[in-house]
DNA sequence: CGGGCGGTTGACTTTGGTCAAGGTACGTGG
DNA sequence: CCACGTACCTTGACCAAAGTCAACCGCCCG
């Protein structure tokens, strides 16, 4: 069962450097344009910083100077409740944005704690603004990383929705390879880099049952796992545990009339123009 | 038991227009300053929406055109899962933003549903642009509110993390009670403007079990409840039913050395500048 | 070689989901 | 004005799912 997974660390590790990298850092790739084009003298104002194992990006409670986008590693949000119990809220790897909740109060809600070595651009505030009034195309480019990290929040409770612990697993592996497709890397063969403790935390489980989850995911034919290295041997399976939930009645009392898009409805009237 | 909740719907009516109302509509608070000062002609170019009771003010997978802020009313944002069971991902009431899900890609992943007749003024994203070049102050408080809508996904997170019905239960009270008081109104006296279905789906319980667990925080004196109407007698308990989680190991296994705020450690190196 | 951590598995117990019934409030139509 | 239907809420009984406790294994690192 194991012989297949032989050498998948090596494999993925030459994957990382050959899709989705029309651009050479993380950080050209958020800006949506070469360092060289529009940095004064080819050298940006962004720092690239070092994170150990271990050790945390920023702390929760710490003040928000800074964004910061990944360039290599790999990270895990956590949140630290008054009791101590800490939940991860989520994961990130590389072009993944940290921090940008915090950005309202000026702290951060949660920290981010590297579970590899890891590398990441600090992008202060002040030089993102600066860049939003000089680049035209900028603007766009950040409107979207925050709303995709607005869209990470519907994936969260789309993992919490489900009510199996099996099934909120395979909705997490699902998850993982989607977002690994999204960085060029296989989707089919999958390292993961936390723990289970992590996992059970992230889906608000006991870490046990995410083992047992695993295992008879495995006994059903739709994954290979050992330890963490996982293989997604049968997509549709896997495709169907994660999407089936118990039934509910189809919910929305939707008038006859309803209208889908924006055309003119009845039901939503302008009344002025402040 | 009911005695003390009488006239507790016009008591709140009162209050809303209380407090945090330093500017006139939502859409200033929004801008942070009056429409007369930055509008030419003191005409805005958003428009004022009406949206009926149980009616969709947009759709899951309609295009984003624009995003809204609630002038008055409450919302209930609803994600459909591919199998029709619908999971209610957060509610909306007045100042809040709808719709910043959907920048990314162009179209809303969840749809929007009034749970009483609102209004919310709409702001087409060309328009936001514009505003962010030409007001100087606008751009930190469109980012604070999208920063903010992210910190939204951080509640959800806690909410799910509760272990039993009752505490995922206290803290969604507690937390409701936070809201309303960012708001101006009772932070004591709630008025639940959602089904215990709604509930139930934004918890991940059955609706049997938040109606049990309502009952179970009134029998612990913590909670006078009728219907829909809320009173919190005891804030205390609440907040150690709402706050405790089951031991966990204090889990980080901090280095020794470890530091608070972004002075300088030996962990995190700066390598190069881009 | 030994200790500790991470992962897996088993046995037991509690929680909460499911099914079913009953109650109240509200709106509609006779 | 009252009868009826419906939607929402509550409560009870039952049972499956998952949390807890505990033991065991393999691995890495000292």
């Amino acid at each position: 069962m194991n012989d297949s997974l032989h050498g998948l660390h090596t494999a993925q590790g030459s994957e990382t450097t050959s899709n989705n990298d029309r651009y050479a850092s993380a950080l050209e790739c958020l800006i949506g344009g070469s360092v060289a084009e529009w940095a004064p003298g080819g050298v940006s104002p962004f720092a690239l910083l070092r994170v150990a194992e271990h050790h945390p990006l920023f702390h929760e409670g710490s003040p928000t100077h800074s964004v910061h986008v990944v360039q290599a590693g790999f990270f895990k949000i956590v949140r630290t409740g008054e009791d101590g119990y800490e939940h991860v809220l989520d994961f990130a790897g590389r072009h993944d944005l940290l921090g940008c909740d915090g950005l309202a109060n000026g702290q951060h809600p949660s920290s981010a704690v590297a579970l590899e070595e890891s590398w990441v651009y600090a992008l202060p505030m002040a030089e993102v603004r600066r860049l939003t009034q000089r680049l035209p195309g900028f603007s766009a480019h950040w409107e979207s990383a925050m709303s995709a990290q607005i869209g990470r929040a519907g994936d969260l409770a789309w993992l919490m929705a489900a009510v199996g612990a099996e099934k909120r697993t395979a909705r997490f592996i699902s998850l993982y390879a989607r977002r690994m497709a999204e960085r060029g890397q296989s989707s089919r063969r999958l390292l993961l880099r936390m723990s289970r403790r992590d996992i059970a935390s992230h889906l608000g489980l006991a870490h046990e049952s995410v083992s047992r989850s695993f295992t008879l995911l495995a006994e059903a034919g739709v994954l290979l796992v050992d330890n963490r290295e996982v293989e997604i041997v049968d997509p549709d399976a896997l495709h169907r545990y994660a999407f089936s939930t118990r039934g509910y009645p189809p919910a929305v009392p939707r008038q006859p009339a309803a209208v889908t898009g924006e055309a003119r409805r009845p039901d939503l009237r302008v009344v002025a123009c402040a």
